[in-house]
DNA sequence: TCGATATCGATAGTATAATATCGATATCGG
DNA sequence: CCGATATCGATATTATACTATCGATATCGA
């Protein structure tokens, strides 16, 4: 049975998008929106990959994969690149947000503005310390975490932020999932799993600590490279 | 030639871990830390992939990978495994660090005490915002951009952090390449590759907009799936 | 004391992603 | 007008990481 709705056949194309993939393709898009208010066209993937620091191959594979159909010696229109990249991320239809943490990194994120260009809007933040119940932060209300669950419930909130302290992150997390939340975007140095919130609940871990001990272990070895 | 210091004989055992596994390790030690603050003298690799949601043929080829020795029936010895770990990551002899860029993002990642724990200790900032420098952060100075380059040399630092928005991203990669930095841990929307610094820098780029993709994308998927 | 069993360590196999190869195509320059 | 060439798209190969299998080992309980 053929779908009629973009939707669905885009959703079928993009099944089997590697993540991998999908992790270069914001980058793809900052490039290609800089081509585009240079006035550029066309693009190459030889070009992309030259300024991205990427192999050609590579480049040529993750953009098939947004449907963009090149020509040869010409290369990809930019515009319809820029299109299609926005569609698979989903960054044409952007979702509300609770974060939970209004601390440091919770504040830095509030004021992260470009967020809401790329699919996420934060409306409310949370958090445990009444000192910090009732302010607003980069115009966004602090508000206690007792309210978090219905008021998610209430404005069909997918998406959570958490940035809390490891201890809390738990807590943070459950209370999410009690509100129906559907995706957790974690940064508290507590790793979360289906264990901790249900496996049909989606977790993007962002640990700091794997990325410095990548960047601490590679300059060890360099040192010991050249003695 | 036989090595007859600990150090080098460490980098042939781990020259050959493989990234992901260096990722999961800060996951290891904080459970392993845990476990020993619980009391706990010996743990197996089933325990942890419970714990951590892993396999636990993955577990123990990672912790085989430190080079620490198990036993049937029993598990691994916990304090051991913590400092074997810790020795890999380099979290026994902690680096000291510039951070470029004083705005939310920088503040939060000044506040961030936990880094210290973790080989990274940031010890000034640096803006071009006349009115950010000469101000404290989290008791870290903010200095002139103009004195980061002679700074960095003098006190033999060996690390960068970028917490600029993208534009500057360049400029403050260069201005920490100018002060002889070996690494730069880059958290800018702009992507940082060895065109920008040379090739013998090393550079960790944290791309949020990435892992938020990743997030997007599932959430969408799953939403197609039950229509 | 002795067998049952949980676990380790090593080897083998599988899945995934990165890279290479090659024909097809259409533009550009002569 | 026509050949040289840069690029695309598809297929094939390689590299990497993940997962499974199996014998060896040593503890625990009967």
């Amino acid at each position: 049975m053929p779908n009629l709705t973009g939707q669905d056949e885009r959703e079928e194309i993009s099944h089997a998008i590697p993540y991998p993939t999908i992790r270069r393709m914001p980058a793809y898009h900052r490039y290609l929106k800089g081509l585009q208010s240079d006035g550029l066209a066309m693009v190459s993937c030889t070009r992309i990959a030259e300024s991205l620091d990427l192999e050609p191959i590579q480049v040529r594979k993750d953009l098939a994969m947004t449907g963009t159909v090149g020509r040869p010696r010409i290369g990809y229109p930019v515009d319809a690149l820029i299109g299609a990249i926005e569609t698979v991320l989903g960054w044409d239809r952007w979702s509300e947000a609770f974060l939970v943490g209004a601390g440091n990194l919770g504040s830095a994120i509030l004021g992260y503005r470009a967020f809401k260009a790329i699919g996420l809007n934060i409306v409310a933040a949370f958090d445990i310390d009444p000192r910090r119940v009732g302010k607003m932060i980069h115009d966004v209300p602090v508000l206690a975490m007792e309210k978090l669950a219905n008021l998610a419930r209430r404005m069909k909130i997918r998406i959570g932020v958490i940035t809390v302290p490891a201890e809390a992150a738990e807590d943070a997390a459950k209370a999410l999932v009690r509100g129906g939340i559907e995706a957790i975007w974690n940064f508290s140095p507590l790793a979360l799993t289906g264990l901790h919130v249900g496996k049909d609940v989606i977790i993007e871990n962002v640990s700091l600590a794997s990325s410095l001990a990548v960047l601490i272990r590679r300059l060890g070895q360099t040192k010991a490279a050249q003695p």
